[in-house]
RNA sequence: GCGCUUGUAGCUCAGUGGAUAGAGCAACCGCCUUCUAAGCGGUCGGUCACAGGUUCGAGUCCUGUCAAGCGCGCCA
């Protein structure tokens, strides 16, 4: 694409490879505009706008067709594209691929939600889930190779508390145990059970019961895993757990005081040894099992990725260490805390606890809400930030939700579509077939109708924001997945959308069927864009209906 | 106490060391004979927590202070 060519006549010229290309604050300025010459002038070893001046020499002998430069105080470059570039962007936007691969692919295992069989899902959970769904899909489209997994902790004390539990409601026994989960959470999981169970019975049943709910939830959020990983059966009944403490004694990491196993932890970093076997019941410690399973997963993968709710940073340390300790590159591991989500109703803060019975699940939240604004919502800030979803608007779902202002701009495409390839109701034919559209998309020539200097000046400028627009979506996928943050591809779907609405409304009527030329020209930037939105809500794993 | 994260418009949040700090919501004013008004255009709104420092240039990097959240279990 030009700005590729662009972007690397200029690499050229300085002998690197960190030129950026940027929009421009204001499009006065020119359609694409980079700081390179300040952030060169230093090695270059001369004032930004002499350093300017040569780079424009430069590109004026090369690329005179498609662009003019200028030079802006106090060393900008500013590009103003002639009607050629665009069209040949436009071209490329509608038939390559619009992201672009890794050239080294690795295997990266991302592990995220792995909540304990012991409850709903909560708020936490939903947003780990949305993000690391959504970043899944766009390491993969970037060319990682991607294997997610759900590591399933059926095999600790919250089990037995959970057995506990169940027991002493299905018994109907009055324990007044304040230890137990409260009974609204167990309730609903204990009909219909035969009448006989014994405790060791009953207990595997709740938690099978518990599980599958939260996979149906985590369907409806469109979440899927390519594994289920269960510590009880994948890692202590296969003989990993067991493994990896034998591979930690055979190092000389661990020591027995006052009848438990511990991890000679503080050596190697952490700021405490742990406990990895515990004296009472002889039974392993959840860093036991993480870390077996961690060993399990870099034989797996190339890269690791794990995505937990910030209450899980206690973690990370010992678990980093001891992998290191046992020859485990953790560069290699990234860990990822998402920070908790708040629910504001009515202006107020609605208190939830991951242990109480007035936990806010996400199914009620999804009931009210759907999908497609769940998502969307809590994709939009940084999972660094705190955040809180007021769900008197995301349950308004008529006007205000950014996500219906996004796919009804697909909407609008789609429709726009529609009807150039459609006959009107009054009509026998319609403005175009399919043939001739497929020509147009294929042609760098059929857009110029479109910037033809007789249209109106405003016509023309939000035909190229429009495409500019477009032009930065692949730099936005990548940025996500480098950063391994999808917010900024949420914000940038809103954005274009909002350049397709003020395309639409200039008014840059497409279908016009005394201007063929203009109208297919028009269809072809439409096309783009559909395809683009269309791919970008695809990443997100929201929908883009055709009508709505 | 120590560690991690955060502090940007009334609210919810964006913002690769670069040009005049942005969007949505809320408030106010306009725009449907016209491909979907679930839309568009405009107005209002800021000491980027505070104080230093680095730099040609800091909301962005560094140090300190203040404030908030989380973590620092033989829980998971």
């Amino acid at each position: 694409m030009f700005n590729k060519l662009l972007q690397k006549e200029i690499q050229n010229y300085l002998q690197t490879e960190q030129v950026s290309l940027e929009l421009p604050k204001n499009f006065s300025f020119g359609d694409l505009a980079t700081p390179a010459p300040l952030n060169f002038a230093k090695a270059f070893k001369m004032p930004p706008l002499k350093l300017a001046e040569n780079i424009k020499t430069h590109l004026d002998d090369k690329l005179s067709d498609f662009c003019q430069t200028e030079i802006a105080a106090p060393g900008f470059l500013n590009f103003r594209f002639k009607p050629l570039a665009f069209a040949q962007i436009l071209q490329a936007l509608n038939i390559q691929n619009l992201i672009s691969q890794t050239t080294e692919p690795k295997s990266l295992l991302i592990e995220y939600v792995s909540a304990n069989p012991t409850g709903d899902l909560h708020l936490g959970h939903g947003r780990g889930a949305v993000v690391g769904s959504t970043l899944a899909n766009i390491l993969k489209a970037t060319g990682r190779e991607v294997k997610t997994e759900f590591y399933i902790n059926d095999a600790g004390e919250q089990i037995q508390k959970l057995g506990r539990s169940a027991w002493n409601l299905y018994k109907n026994l009055n324990t007044n145990n304040t230890e137990d989960y409260p009974p609204e959470l167990i309730k609903p999981y204990l009909n219909d059970l035969d009448e006989n169970l014994s405790f060791e019975e009953l207990t595997p049943i709740i938690k099978d019961r518990i599980l599958k709910a939260q996979k149906q939830v985590l369907e409806k959020l469109k979440v899927e895993f390519d594994a289920w990983v269960s510590e009880k059966t994948d890692l202590h009944e296969t003989g990993l757990l067991e493994q990896a403490l034998e591979e930690l004694k055979q190092k000389n990491l661990t020591y027995q005081k006052d009848n438990a196993l511990w991890l000679k932890s503080s050596e190697l970093g952490d700021e405490r040894d742990r406990v990895l076997i515990k004296s009472d019941n002889n039974r392993p410690t959840y860093l036991a099992g993480d870390l077996a399973y961690h060993l399990s997963k870099f034989n797996r993968a190339d890269e690791l990725l794990d995505i937990f709710g910030a209450d899980h940073k206690g973690q990370e340390i010992s678990l980093k260490v001891a992998l290191k300790a046992l020859g485990k590159n953790i560069d290699n591991f990234s860990i990822l805390f998402i920070q908790f989500v708040s629910l504001v109703e009515q202006g107020q803060e609605v208190k939830m606890s991951k242990r109480t019975g007035s936990v806010i699940t996400v199914e009620e939240v999804l009931e009210k809400v759907g999908s497609d604004a769940f998502r969307f919502m809590l994709l939009m800030s940084h999972i660094n930030n705190r955040l809180a979803f007021d769900i008197d608007l995301a349950k308004r779902t008529d006007e205000q939700n950014p996500v219906f202002y996004v796919q009804y701009a697909h909407a609008r495409a789609c429709s726009i579509l529609r009807n150039a390839l459609n006959p009107a109701p009054d009509e026998t034919t319609a403005l175009f077939n399919s043939e001739e559209l497929q020509i147009a998309l294929n042609s760098i020539p059929a857009f110029l109708p479109a910037l033809d200097a007789s249209l109106p000046e405003k016509e023309i400028a939000s035909t190229k924001e429009l495409i500019l627009k477009l032009l930065f979506f692949d730099q936005e996928v990548q940025t996500a997945s480098n950063k391994l943050n999808p917010s900024g591809l949420a914000h940038y779907l809103i954005d274009l959308a909002t350049c397709f609405h003020s395309f639409y409304n200039t008014p840059c009527k497409v279908i016009l069927p005394e201007q063929k030329p203009l109208s297919l020209a028009r269809l072809c930037l439409v096309h783009a864009f559909k395809r683009i939105l269309q791919t970008g809500l695809g990443l997100l794993a929201v929908s883009a209906p055709e009508r709505m």
